[in-house]
DNA sequence: CACGAATATATCGGCTCCCGATATATTCAG
DNA sequence: CTGAATATATCGGGAGCCGATATATTCGTG
């Protein structure tokens, strides 16, 4: 799952939208962080269409204007779910890592020489993103 | 930032590591669920160095095999962190949404209450892995 | 009325980046 | 000796994002 796609499926979550809608949801639920570009936008929703994570909900001709609403169907919302929490996981490591990191910058101070097999990856970091 | 450059830094934040052992540590980290291939490791090391997140630590030559260490630099310790921050937010707002979605599939067309639930940095994130 | 900005769709070339395959070399288990 | 694991690195193919471009209507400004 690559990012664009992502936002675009969180855009839909809430309700179906249009290209354009999704463009500035994506654009005001990320705090004008995430800038997705047209050229990126309709690949990103023929691919998910293609994986069946979105379906085409109903076109309206507004003021002249075409627009093509989409929504999340069932999968899209599941993978959704799964990529939220995948991000969640990985955001809550890295931040954990960091503390650790900065905790003991250098590690087993005072045995630097002559050591064959530190205990690298060692117990306690498997899985554990609890 | 790439979904692999956030792994290598992340493997990269509590210690130094060389590459083979970033390959395995990525790979504990996420729970086996990212196996990142050498292919893209050395590529993502290289652009991480030409960007300053990271530089050579130090070399060493144990039992015949060359390992080289990579470390973060202090502004790759900020990159990390940084985009550990947006993950989160990202996540968090799909939940959020994917709820919002579920109480109403079909709300009132129009936000006309104003839009006051503002950009990302929600609730802390939960972090679980179910 | 003319003009630009916003709305709304879509396509294309270029570029970055990830993956699979491949290559080389040593150590250890069978 | 053979295979697996460790450890490095490169290359080609393909996927995906971006900038530019195109078309068309509405609305506000001059």
């Amino acid at each position: 799952m690559t990012q664009a796609a992502f936002f675009v499926l969180t855009a839909l979550a809430d309700q179906p939208r249009h290209g354009y809608g999704i463009l500035r949801e994506v654009e005001e639920l990320s705090g004008g962080a995430v800038q997705m570009r047209v050229g990126t936008l309709y690949g990103v929703l023929d691919r998910l269409t293609a994986d069946g994570l979105i379906v085409l909900d109903r076109e309206e001709v507004q003021q002249g204007r075409l627009r093509r609403y989409y929504r999340l169907t069932d999968e899209g919302t599941v993978a959704l779910a799964a990529e939220a929490e995948r991000l969640a996981a990985g955001a809550s490591a890295a931040k954990k890592r960091i503390a650790e990191g900065r905790r003991s910058p250098r590690p087993a101070p005072g045995r630097t020489s002559g050591t064959t097999d530190g205990p690298l990856a060692g117990p306690g970091l498997a899985g554990g993103l609890a």
